[in-house]
DNA sequence: TTGAAAGCGCTAACAG
DNA sequence: CTGTTAGCGCTTTCAA
């Protein structure tokens, strides 16, 4: 009766129990598996679904029963690293695998903006919430978020009644100290940021016990905080390398502070690796791959902590609050070609 | 009646309108304005509602009316470049500004995942579908979105019927020829890539364009196609680099090649601008402000593409056919520390 | 200017 | 194992 001109009319639930020669609740049942039916039946009701090209309206089901087949992602920034969309397509892939859609928005680091998405967010009803940060971080979980199943990614909370996946930074220290020293390295400097957050303190921690591992003693001048970009690596770098005793070694921050350590080591006539070793964290590609040397780095998961949260959401549903789990994901090393044993 | 413990039930249209004492009809037109309503009552209702902090729920507004208030984003890759994250954002403003939400879907240019994610985006209802490249191209609308409002992002299609946003690519490769012959550089290199897609040619036609506003006769020589990466351009710099006559300026692809510029110019004993100008494209900050000199080059306009996208979907709803809007999008030159006068 | 009633497409509760 | 009935929370007729 709803035939408009152009457009086909949707193929309902009722098309498909007509179809079948059963009730809509049938159909309902038969493709949600809610309860036992028929062999025979299921098989013709399957058929007549397939045939017809049917596939229920998440939101009449969401009306219904309890579900929206729909997860949210609320990030603070998503638009300037490619992490972000490695996050994002984690949790895409895993919401896919359970039928479900992400609705993502970006609060631009805004308060009132995170607030507007959560308003958002919670009157499309998501199944759940990915509270996400690009920039690994403590953070308090906002109240309004009252009542909705969250997740943090790359991101922790003292409360812990959240389930939280980060990367284990002091093993991001711990690995790349490693790497070093088993390539006969021992004076190894290291360009960090002098924020206090978990990712400084944390490679922090894991550089020291890296170095007292192999029995070196800490050398603190040859721990410099600046910024975390290039022009911080490359004034750390000249720092550490323009001076008697200097390292044959630097471990830095991230991959854009390693570009900088690279162009302070040219400046100095300095050759990468044969003089200085360096390792990053991040592997940004797009430096990574591009600096010659390529670059040795340790790589963020960034989509496998988008995966993994969104999985946890589903797994949630129906757990205690004393189930949460934090976890810590332990990030490979990529080795590459910046990264020699000392020639001194 | 529904006291749950612990969850506080959603405030409902009934709510509200046993609040301000009026039907749950009077509620939904005073807050959707569909009709006229004695201006008191309208006082009290949103009043009420604003108290009761309600808010309607879409997918019931949805189920009844025809729009979801969803925006779907399909596209082929959002997770290696920093641009995803960028059109992601725009597109999620411009959604904002319109009560509705993004719901993405990366095909990770697999084609059968499309398809299953226009699969999902139409359950879904979506009101309007971004369909987004993330490098431009020329694309045909797959036929399984038919009778869904589509707008293209970053791709077009010789079908007129649909409207698309794409970078102004001969106004790119005008804009940075002429800024170097500005600068008065007459020899000028232009490191492209094989690829037949509308950034070579159209880059290339602007760049011959660019050179013969100069008066100048193109030098077949000085166009040099490899990979549009890092390692691209350091070869294609070589080649033009070293050889007598080089050119004192070179047009690079992308930013990234732009950095095998300067990689291979520093091989050669070269100074950049002193010896050699370069202007890339992109304006990847990770690159062009990391390297030193700053990188003189064009933004692609990702952001104003997802913004733009989303916006014409809503102008677009109930417009014919007809009146789609094929928009090329000029693209700024951001001068940094690249290019100079040529020393010769 | 307002309200009552119907119904969007589905699933849950309640029969049988 | 299956069907009938009710109703999720809204907006849209239709009627006053």
């Amino acid at each position: 009766m709803d035939n408009n001109v152009g457009a086909t009319a949707r193929v309902g639930i009722r098309d498909v129990a007509a179809a079948a020669g059963v009730s809509t609740t049938t159909v309902s049942h038969a493709l949600s598996g809610a309860r036992a039916i028929n062999a025979e039946t299921r098989v013709r009701v399957l058929d007549a679904a397939k045939r017809l090209g049917y596939s229920p309206d998440p939101r009449a089901r969401g009306l219904r029963s309890a579900r929206t087949y729909t997860i949210g992602l609320l990030s603070d920034t998503i638009a300037v690293t490619p992490y972000a969309g490695q996050m994002i397509s984690g949790a895409q892939d895993a919401a896919a695998e359970h039928q479900s859609v992400l609705m993502i928005l970006d609060s631009h680091a805004i308060l009132e903006q995170e607030q507007l998405g959560i308003r958002t967010l919670r009157d499309h009803r998501v199944d759940g919430l990915v509270y996400a940060r690009m920039y690994h971080q403590e953070v308090t979980v906002p109240q309004e978020l009252d009542g909705v199943s969250v997740v943090l990614a790359n991101a922790s909370t003292s409360d812990s009644q959240f389930s939280s996946i980060v990367p284990d930074e002091e093993g991001i220290g711990l690995e790349a100290t490693r790497h070093l020293t088993s390539f006969g390295h021992r004076r190894i400097g290291f360009t960090t940021i002098p924020e206090s957050v978990p990712a400084a303190w944390g490679r922090e921690r894991g550089y020291r016990k890296g170095l007292e591992e192999a029995g070196i003693t800490v050398d603190e001048s040859l721990i410099v905080p600046t910024s975390g970009d290039a022009a911080g690596g490359r004034a750390a770098a000249r720092l550490l390398l323009d001076r008697p005793n200097r390292p044959t070694a630097i471990f830095c921050f991230n991959d854009e502070a390693a570009m900088g350590v690279y162009q302070a080591a040219r400046e100095l006539g300095l050759s990468i690796p044969h003089d200085v070793s360096v390792v990053g964290v991040d592997d940004l590609q797009l430096i990574s791959l591009a600096l010659v040397p390529t670059l040795t780095t340790i790589a963020l998961p960034h989509y496998e902590m988008g995966r993994w949260a969104v999985s946890r959401l589903f797994e949630q549903v129906g757990a205690k609050p004393t189930d949460a789990i934090q976890k810590k994901l332990p990030c490979p090393l990529i080795q590459r070609g910046s990264v020699a044993p000392p020639s001194s």
